[in-house]
DNA sequence: TATGAAAGGCCGTGAAC
DNA sequence: GTTCACGGCCTTTCATA
């Protein structure tokens, strides 16, 4: 799918405002509510724009302690991958979690209320998780930037 | 900000259908349209709910490498945090950025269209920072989880 | 204090151009 | 891509438990 300059403003607009009306997006991207609905559409059935969250508010929400997790499996198999993959996407303490490249081991961020919370996640979900030769935790002070898309999305292509 | 077991199906229906409309968010939690949206709103207003944004598909747009890097500074002061945390914010291919404990470095999330691309925000963004004594980049292969929040967000309080 | 029902205005949707 | 018209949704008000 081939995007133009309208595209990425609406895709751009909607990364910010995911709640805008097509009336206050067409203002935004220049152009009728019609047009941006369309568009929208099509953005949408094409995967480009795969859904719509609510960006909570991690603070209020009692969640204080982003930790990341570095764990390494014991085993390079397909089949403990697949097992230990299949295991952590059940694991709700977890939010997001990376295969990484050279060696196996996988990035994993979780959200806990505080430490103590989070040694009773580590204790009762990651350690318990197939294959898992190590685990180091390290704990994330602030966040400095949290994007959900970079900023060049809209020079992308 | 106290949250009752209705504000918390409300939380968890837009976080995973955040363009809902009030009538489907009312038939999911089992409320009128008239109380979810003032309930919503005074979600929004306490900061539970921070925002609304769109999820793109990052395959579509093209961005197909996310790397993990790992960057320590030269210097632990006040002044040099200060000064790398405010040009970071502004380099266009970070999504997320964390400060560590237990060591003046920051883990950084950077998304790129390829390798090749990486190489030159490598370049002409990171190595660019001020006060940065060393970066290690390590790529990941495959995206396993990506929540906007811990599943048993709904049990947090 | 928070909910639910009804009225009015705005928005989302489709057809025609 | 735009305009227009219609149906539905969002919003406000108000009565109620």
């Amino acid at each position: 799918m081939s995007l133009d300059r309208l595209d990425l403003k609406l895709i751009d607009a909607l990364a910010q405002a995911g709640r805008a009306s097509h009336v206050e997006l067409a203002e935004r991207v220049g152009l009728s509510p019609t047009a941006v609905a369309r568009r929208q559409r099509t953005l949408e059935d094409a995967g480009v724009i795969a859904g719509y969250r609510a960006v909570l508010g991690v603070r209020e929400l009692g969640l204080a302690a982003t930790v990341i997790v570095r764990i390494t499996l014991d085993s390079q198999s397909e089949d403990a991958l697949s097992a230990f993959e299949a295991a952590i996407v059940t694991c709700p303490s977890v939010v997001r979690c990376f295969l990484m490249a050279g060696g196996d081991d996988y990035l994993v961020i979780v959200m806990a209320r505080d430490i103590e919370d989070y040694e009773h996640i580590h204790k009762s979900q990651l350690s318990r998780l197939p294959h898992v030769a190590r685990i180091q935790s390290s704990f994330a002070l602030r966040e400095v930037v949290d994007r959900p898309v970079p900023m060049g999305a809209t020079r992308l292509r």
